[in-house]
DNA sequence: CACTTGACCTGTCCGC
DNA sequence: TGCGGACAGGTCAAGT
């Protein structure tokens, strides 16, 4: 589930749970999950407090109090799960669903104090749970594009960002984190149908008012969706927190063979990318 | 150089 | 019920 809306809704919980909390153990079910561990771990990280949670682009951010940062990615199938003595916490809202972690998926569990429990999740272990020094966080964070819902996205910095990327095609260049941070492969579409712009569009070939308008769209789309709490799939509603709502609300991902919602014809699902690409033949030009 | 494709890993779904 | 293939929310290295 993790776009930019499902990894803000993430951070928000994880921000009000775990803050100022300290480090009581920490067991690894799946070394793959590591990138750049110390091997002295344990005795780094324990005792530790978290001092505060961020994210940036896709990624969350753990400042740990020592100065260090937790960086971690859960590409397509990663959860991040909390569970206390009480049960499972998500916003300070018991969650139905979730009750068996830790599970054959779970590749790392952090044990805090007052009893709390974060369980990291991934089926499919493209995930990865990163440590770096905070000196050297700036020059990793430096890739991304900008943050779309912050005012550092304008029409005129996404236009001269595209200006990079002028042969590709535009879901293609949304796609990229250089170009623009957080938009997964369900809020391309979201945003090119709302933007009225045919995915398979070469960049260059876009006009002025075409910036504008996705620019705008880009910011409605994931407006709505952090709203609702992202988007869940349904074999994901029980995964963190409450099942985000988005996609009861999307306009054609995954709505091929469906009545475009604006003007009834048949959503569209074909290959750009390599993506599976969803769109309207007559709304999007 | 710029862009596109395959690989990473595991599960699910669909057709035969 | 079994088997093969396509596909899945992300990102890179490798290939064209």
């Amino acid at each position: 589930m993790p776009e930019l809306p499902e990894v803000e809704t993430i951070k928000k919980d994880l921000r009000k749970n775990i803050t100022g909390r300290t480090i009581k153990s920490i067991r690894i079910f799946n070394k793959s999950t590591l990138r750049d561990w110390p091997a002295n771990y344990r005795r780094m990280f324990i005792g530790q407090k978290i001092k505060s949670v961020d994210r940036r682009a896709k990624l969350i951010l753990f400042f740990l109090s020592q100065g260090d940062v937790w960086v971690v990615h859960l590409k397509m199938t990663g959860q991040i799960v909390l569970k206390s003595r009480l049960g499972l916490l998500s916003g300070g809202h018991p969650i139905v669903g979730v009750d068996n972690v830790p599970n054959k998926f779970t590749r790392l569990m952090i044990e805090l104090s007052g009893g709390l429990n974060i369980y990291f999740n991934d089926v499919r272990k493209f995930g990865y749970w990163q440590f770096i020094r905070q000196k050297r966080l700036p020059v990793l964070l430096n890739k991304y594009g900008p943050e779309p819902l912050g005012p550092s996205l304008t029409t005129k910095k996404l236009a001269g960002n595209l200006s990079r990327r002028l042969k590709s095609t535009i879901k293609a260049a949304l796609l990229d984190q250089s170009i623009v941070a957080g938009l997964g492969n369900i809020y391309v579409d979201e945003t090119l149908f709302l933007a009225g712009l045919r995915p398979e569009r070469r960049v260059a070939s876009l006009k002025q008012a075409d910036f504008i308008k996705l620019t705008k769209s880009i910011k409605v789309i994931l407006k709505k969706s952090l709203i609702a709490r992202g988007t869940s799939f349904s074999n994901y509603l029980d995964a963190v927190g409450r099942p985000g709502s988005y996609w009861q609300q999307r306009l054609v991902y995954g709505r091929s063979g469906q009545a475009c919602r604006r003007c009834h014809s048949v959503i569209i699902k074909s290959r750009v990318a390599g993506r599976g690409t969803h769109w309207c033949p007559i709304c999007q030009k």
